[in-house]
DNA sequence: TTAGTGATATCC
DNA sequence: GATATCACTAAA
């Protein structure tokens, strides 16, 4: 099922591991609808992360980041690449968590081209888009802590935070996630 | 390893 | 108005 509101409205560092192992679910403009399983996160948390684009204040960029949880944040990266975040938290508070791969579409850059997301996605609502949602099936995923990468500008301290998330191997049902 | 690409932010 | 920067990828 689709997630509600208060799955995003929780901590980015809470969002960005619940998000791995669930399912992306894109509908193109022909049609076709396309279900990939997110396999690695990151958490961008607020203007004290170093790495965060909202670090240096709010701009006409970064004001998404400042709105309302499950707004869909996208932008292009090196002139080339569409990245794909969601905002999460609450209003005011920029944070989001970046989709950086998924089950066949390593990349964040590869992930939006598989997708064909760009930037008209930008600043819509992942409640009542009709192109993007995401949807839990109800499977389970150990989570593999690691840290950011491309952020070679932010902070010693910030860099050496374990804020990505991958997907670890399926869990039994009714079995833990071990941390 | 290196070049390419273009929006954004920052500097005149 | 100009330019430095950048959460990447593909080609070699």
């Amino acid at each position: 099922m689709r997630l509600e509101d208060t799955f995003y409205q929780r901590d980015c560092l809470l969002v960005a591991p619940d998000l791995v192992g669930k399912l992306l679910v894109r509908t193109l403009p022909d049609g076709t609808q396309i279900t990939l399983r997110i396999a690695e996160t990151e958490a961008y948390r607020g203007e004290e992360d170093t790495a965060c684009h909202a670090h240096k204040g709010r701009t006409k960029r970064t004001q998404i980041l400042y709105g309302k949880a499950g707004q869909i944040y996208v932008y292009l990266c090196y002139g080339i690449h569409w990245l794909l975040n969601v905002v999460t938290g609450e209003e005011d508070v920029p944070q989001g968590v970046l989709i950086r791969a998924c089950v066949d579409a390593k990349g964040p850059g590869r992930l939006t081209k598989a997708l064909q997301v760009d930037g008209h996605l930008n600043d819509t609502s992942i409640f009542t888009s009709r192109e993007l949602w995401i949807e839990d099936d109800g499977k389970r995923y150990d989570i593999v802590p690691d840290t950011r990468v491309g952020i070679g500008y932010a902070s010693q301290e910030d860099q050496m935070r374990l804020w990505r998330f991958k997907m670890g191997a399926e869990l039994a049902e009714g079995q833990e996630i071990t941390k």
